[in-house]
DNA sequence: CTGAAAGCGCTAACAA
DNA sequence: TTGTTAGCGCTTTCAG
C-alpha cells in the first residue's frame, strides 16, 4: 500500500527508489517507462519499493528531459452573463476526463476578450503547454493560422468557416443538421408555419443553422418567406423577434439558434398568455440547464459533447505521436432531447 | 517588436539569449528576474535580444530549479444535468482571470465522485502543481484533513464545516446571510407567510442557509412553523415540495436553497395557473442562469465569485511565499439579484 | 537485462 | 555589476 511521504521536506525521488530497492537509478526509470525491459524480479522490487516510498516521477524533470509537458492549454472566455449559454462548463468537463485518460491534464489560460491570439502566445514559447485545444471560433478562427505558423499543435471545436482550405485539425458539430432534426420534428407534430429565429448574418454558425432550417422546411414543400428572423443572441432580442413574427407571419412554431433566444419566445407566450407546447411549439439549441429546468421543459438540440472531447483527444494523441498524424475533420451529429415546449 | 520565431525546431534559450546580447547566461537570467542587479545599458541590451529573439524561459526547467510550476491544482466535476447550479463556469473563469494577474495557471483534473480524495495524490507527488483550490466541500471536507496531513497548500471555497477548528485557510459566501436578505426582501414586500425549501439535514451549506430564513422570520417575530420543508436538490422535488406546503401552509412567498428548487416551484405554479411575482414571489439561490433569462426573471441571492476567486488567490499567494502566512478564513457576504418573481 | 555517463535549461551561490 | 560553477531529477545513449 501506499504510504504516506511522512514529515519529508521534499518526495522522494529515482534515486531513493534506486537505493531503497538496490537497483540503478536507470532501472527505476525503466521500471516505471518500460518494464518490460526488466527482469520480473527486478521489477517486483523496483515496484514495491516505488510503492513503500510513495514515489512519482517529478513532472519537472521529466517534461525538462523529455520535452513534453502532457499539458493541453484551452483559453476560456467569460460566460455571457444573462444569456443561457453554459455549454463550456459539460464541454470542459468532458475535456478534462478524457485528456486524463490519455495522459493530459488541461491547462486553462485567458486572453483579452478583443485579442483572439493573446495568452497563447507566452504558454508556447516556454514550452509549458504540448498543445492546444482552440473553443471560440464562432467569428472565424485567426488563431489557428497563428497557431499553425508558430507549428503550434491544436486541434480547433468548430470547423474552418473562415478558411475551407485549411489543413488543420477540428472536430464540429452538425449545426444544420440539428436544426433540420428540430424542424422536422415540428413538421411532423403537425407544425406547417414553422418560424426561424437565428443570429445576424455575419454568424457563420448562425448561417450554418438557418440552412438547417429552411432545408427541413423546402424538402417538405413548405414555405419559409416571411419566417425567418436574424437578431443578437439575447433573450430581449427573441423576445421582440418573436413578437413580431407571431404578428406578422402567424406561425405555430419556432425554431431559435440558441437556448437564449428560445427564452425570448417562452417571454412573448407568457406576455401573451400562450402556452408553450400546447399553441405554439418552441425549439431551443444546446440543451442548456435552462432548457432543462424551465417549465414546460425547452426541446432542444442537443450536442454531443462527450463525443466531441473524445474526437478532440484522439486527434491530439496523433499530431502528437511520432511521427504526427493529421485526420481529417471530424463532423458529429447532434441529437434532439424533447421536452414540453414542441 | 516581437520576431517570428520562425522554423526553428526548438525555441531559443538562455544561452542563445546570452550570445546575441555578449554577456554570460546568468546575466540574461538577473534581466528576467532581477533586472535591478543590471546596469542600464546592459539590461537594455539584454532585453533587445529577448526580443529579438522572441525568448521566454523553459517552464520546465525553471520548475526543475525552483521546485515550482506556478500551477494551481482544481478538481472540476461534472455539471449536474437537470440542475440548475452552473456556478461552477462563473467561479472558474474569475479564479484563472486572477490567477493569472498573480502568475499563476489553472490545472484541471478530475477524480471519482466516490472518492474525494482520488487525484490529489498523484498531482503533489510528482510536484504537478503548487497549492489546490478545493471547492467541492458541500458535504464536509476529507480532502482537506488529508491535505494537510501531506503538507500539501491549499485553500477551501467553503468553510471547515465538519471541523471549525481546523486551521487551513478557506474562503466562503455567507449563506444565511442570503437568505435573509431575501427573506427580508420579501417581508418588506409585505408578505408574512414565507415558506422555506431547503435541502436535506446532512447538508451543512442547506442547513446554514436555512438558518438565514428562520432568523429573519423570527426577527420580525412571524412564525415558521409548518413552513419548512427539506428535499433533494432537484426540480421535481422542489415541485412537490411547494405543491404540498401551498396546500397545507398556506405561504404568499417562497425562498429556496438553490434556484434548481425555485425552478421546481415555478412548475407547481404554472400547473395551478398562477403567476410567480404576482400571486406567490420566488426567490432562488445561486443567480445562475436560469434565474437570469426564465420568465419573468428569478430573483435569486448572487454569490461573489469574482471577489471569491480574489480572495482564494490572495491566500494562495500568502501560503506560498517565504515565510508562508496562512490568514484566518474569509467570509463574504452575497448580495440579492432581485428580478420579476418577487 | 542492468549500469554509467551525459545533459535537458534554468537559477542559487559564490567568485571575480 | 558580471561571470563561473554546480546541480535540480529525469531519460537517452551506450557499455557491460
Amino acid at each position: 500500500m501506499t504510504r504516506s511521504i511522512g514529515r519529508l521536506a521534499t518526495p522522494p525521488t529515482l534515486a531513493d527508489v534506486a537505493e531503497r530497492a538496490g537497483v540503478s537509478r536507470q532501472t527505476v526509470s525503466n521500471a516505471v517507462n518500460n518494464p518490460d525491459l526488466l527482469r520480473a524480479d527486478t521489477l517486483a522490487r523496483v515496484l514495491a519499493a516505488i510503492d513503500e516510498l510513495g514515489y512519482s516521477p517529478n513532472r519537472a524533470a521529466r517534461n525538462l528531459r523529455t520535452r513534453a509537458s502532457h499539458l493541453i492549454g484551452m483559453r476560456i472566455n467569460p460566460a455571457q452573463e444573462g444569456t443561457a449559454n453554459a455549454t463550456m462548463d459539460r464541454f470542459v468537463h468532458s475535456l478534462v476526463e478524457t485528456s486524463r485518460e490519455a495522459g493530459y491534464h488541461v491547462l486553462l489560460f485567458s486572453g483579452d476578450h478583443d485579442d483572439p491570439v493573446s495568452g497563447y502566445d507566452d504558454l508556447l514559447r516556454s514550452t509549458a503547454v504540448d498543445a492546444f485545444v482552440v473553443t471560440d471560433t464562432y467569428l472565424g478562427n485567426p488563431q489557428a493560422a497563428w497557431l499553425q505558423q508558430r507549428r503550434a499543435p491544436f486541434v480547433a471545436f468548430g470547423r474552418p468557416w473562415d478558411n475551407p482550405a485549411a489543413e488543420h485539425a477540428w472536430v464540429d458539430v452538425d449545426g444544420a443538421a440539428g436544426t433540420d432534426l428540430a424542424t422536422s420534428h415540428l413538421i411532423e407534430r403537425g407544425h406547417h408555419r414553422i418560424a426561424w429565429i437565428g443570429w445576424r448574418k455575419d454568424s457563420f454558425i448562425g448561417e450554418d443553422r438557418r440552412s438547417g432550417w429552411s432545408r427541413a422546411m423546402h424538402a417538405r414543400g413548405l414555405s419559409t418567406t416571411g419566417l425567418a428572423s436574424r437578431v443578437e443572441d439575447t433573450v430581449a432580442s427573441g423576445r421582440e423577434a418573436s413578437a413580431v413574427l407571431l404578428d406578422e407571419a402567424h406561425p405555430s412554431a419556432f425554431v431559435c439558434a440558441s437556448d437564449t433566444l428560445a427564452m425570448g419566445v417562452l417571454h412573448t407566450l407568457r406576455e401573451r398568455g400562450m402556452e408553450a407546447g400546447r399553441e405554439i411549439a418552441v425549439v431551443g439549441f444546446d440543451d442548456s440547464q435552462v432548457a432543462q429546468v424551465v417549465p414546460p421543459g425547452l426541446t432542444s438540440v442537443r450536442q454531443p459533447l462527450e463525443q466531441v472531447a473524445i474526437e478532440i483527444v484522439k486527434a491530439l494523441e496523433g499530431m502528437l505521436a511520432h511521427p504526427p498524424v493529421v485526420g481529417p475533420g471530424v463532423m458529429l451529429t447532434p441529437r434532439l432531447a424533447l421536452r414540453g415546449s414542441s
